[in-house]
DNA sequence: ATTGGCACTCAGCGAGTGTGAGTGCCAACA
DNA sequence: TGTTGGCACTCACACTCGCTGAGTGCCAAT
């Protein structure tokens, strides 16, 4: 077992050795910290920490290094949240305030929050899952070519082009646009798809529009389609190119995540959050995605569609107490933001 | 002056380099090629191509690098591009077929481009600046909101939404989108801009609606700007994290370039094609731009809107026969796709 | 349980050395 | 005049070796 003043211990260890990127020696935690006990003391505890896996030493005689499993413990258990300077949070407040649309705003989200923590930002998109359509417009390019929009009522727009196999006229438009509008509106975007499937023939009279109407569902359905797929906006890559020897010398795998996305939208997702809305995937946790030298934090945020999360990639031995906080008071800006004025987005 | 051999002596150098990334000596020059010549003369080659800078030696007694002039006489002079290999069109061509969009085709052309460099892949957007309006409409989600659409020929498709300073229904929107539509329809985006501005005070009938009109043509203004705005798409960010050794250590500014864009655009922008429309930025070339490390080919194609340009970064020492050719190969091929199928996008 | 003392370990550093690839120069040659 | 073999010279790189110092583990004393 670990005594008390054993995990007093480890925290001093983890936070010099964020801090200084050095293994840590018993006699340099005396120094710097007031344990009012003597190196030996510590020596023993440390040995016991050992044990328990919890610090580990690169080499017989060097200083100590947490393992991962001692990150764990320490933000489980010994972590407490940096608060935010009153700068920071006036950064926060004007790097946010009037963004033009949700794209404007989730860019700015990420790089305020690269900005505080010097590390990569990731966001989750709000999910338009659970979102409702609100409207469903055609617009007419060409006789043959239809612009298809639709809108949630959560700001998510999304619109493409659907080339027509016959062409119609405007009258046509109306009646199809009456018809799907009928079907979809009100709906959340996961019943639509099902609702645009299911389109029975039409009556006699429309039958001349069919093929029209076949295609429209179908670009309906790939939009639908994008709107329950989650999306992730990132910033801050370059950040890791000061960091290339805490990751064992290469941040391939790093980029490579970045630019996949797929992978990073899979680990943000299924990280499991605290009470408080906090998650943090540490090391080895994330040896299954391919980032097994990378922490992530993040923080819940509250979006109409649901909660989405936002946070933080960087190495291992990051600082948890700052970007933790960092995440959680951008979290937290964000909610009120979204919740307040659902208007323009 | 440089004699013939002493070019084929720079290009042999050149090549060399590239291929086994160390200095070459005038002994493996007369070993790896048929030049039918002791090394001693390579050797007094070598001395005037170091004369007249086109290759320096990093210390006294090793082999010979390229300077950055090296390599822009080789391209200039020397270099024939690479023919790509049958299995390298089909990829193209695979990789290309059938786009959803435009940005799903620039993403795939940025995606093929960096598979068969290895490259960091760029890409401009075509540009809507001489593309002309063909829609504008308005979509009522809310009293106080409306979505703008706008429509161009070259496919692009802007949308934004405009919270309104008063309540409006749809007859009045009917009014608006004619009045507004009138101004801007079949206009060039560069002109567009200008009229919206220059919206007149309207008869009596539609003095009410008056401030509703002046937001949405602020925000057709904005919208209007985007189309301007070239844009660019990029892949290949983690091939960088191989080739950390090749940028002096540091991949920092070119993740930073890749991160900011605008640096890049007006890199691209600024470059001068030759007569084949291909051009190539070398090195200390790029240095106002920070970039001082790093070489951009690149190739014209031509889009509805003019021509834009696609193409690789890399390190100064890259193989720069290979890249232009991928470059003009998918540049020819996005050319023919573009030309060919107006329409869905 | 804590502490001072002590022997031990070992990464990192700097100095010294050897090796070899490569050069520049020169005299001889076609 | 251009080409060639020979030769002395340079210097990065790799390797060894011994030293130093931070840090450990263990133990006997408190």
């Amino acid at each position: 077992m670990v005594s008390e003043r054993g995990l007093q211990v480890l925290r001093a260890i983890v936070q010099d050795y964020v801090e200084t990127h050095e293994p840590v020696g018993s006699r340099s935690i005396v120094e710097r910290h007031a344990f009012g006990v003597s190196a030996a003391t510590i020596r023993n505890d440390m040995a016991q920490l050992e044990d328990e896996d919890l610090i580990t030493a690169p080499h017989t005689s060097s200083g100590r290094v947490p393992t991962d499993k001692g990150y764990r413990v320490f933000v489980n258990h010994l972590a407490q949240l940096r608060p935010l300077s009153g700068a920071q949070r006036a950064a926060i407040e004007s790097f946010l305030v009037a963004p033009a649309d949700l794209d404007d705003l989730m860019a700015r989200t990420v790089r305020v929050l690269t900005q505080l923590t010097g590390q990569v930002a990731l966001a989750q998109y709000p999910s338009f899952a659970r979102a409702k359509i609100t409207h469903l417009e055609l617009v007419a390019l060409a006789p043959n070519r239809v612009l298809v929009i639709l809108v949630t009522d959560a700001g998510g727009i999304s619109q493409r082009v659907a080339p027509l196999p016959i062409d119609i006229d405007e009258e046509d438009i109306a009646v199809l646009r009456a018809r799907l509008s009928a079907v979809i509106s009100g709906r959340p975007v996961a019943d639509a798809s099902e609702r645009v499937g299911d389109l029975g023939p039409v009556e006699p009279a429309g039958a001349r529009t069919q093929p029209a109407l076949d295609v429209i569902a179908g670009v309906i359905s790939e939009e639908l389609g994008e709107f329950r797929q989650d999306r992730l906006v990132m910033a801050g890559a370059a950040t890791l190119a000061r960091r290339e020897q805490d990751f064992r010398g290469s941040i391939h795998p790093l980029l490579e995540a970045i630019e996949e996305q797929v992978t990073l939208l899979r680990l943000m997702s299924e990280m499991v959050t605290d009470e408080h809305g906090l998650a943090a995937s540490i090391g080895t946790e994330n040896a299954p995605f391919g980032l097994g030298e990378a922490s992530i934090v993040a923080s819940n945020y509250a979006a109409p569609g649901g909660t989405a999360r936002v946070g933080v990639m960087g190495p291992t031995r990051m600082d948890y107490p700052t970007n933790l906080a960092a995440a959680r008071a951008v979290a937290r800006y964000l909610s009120r933001l979204l919740e307040d004025d659902d208007s323009g987005r």
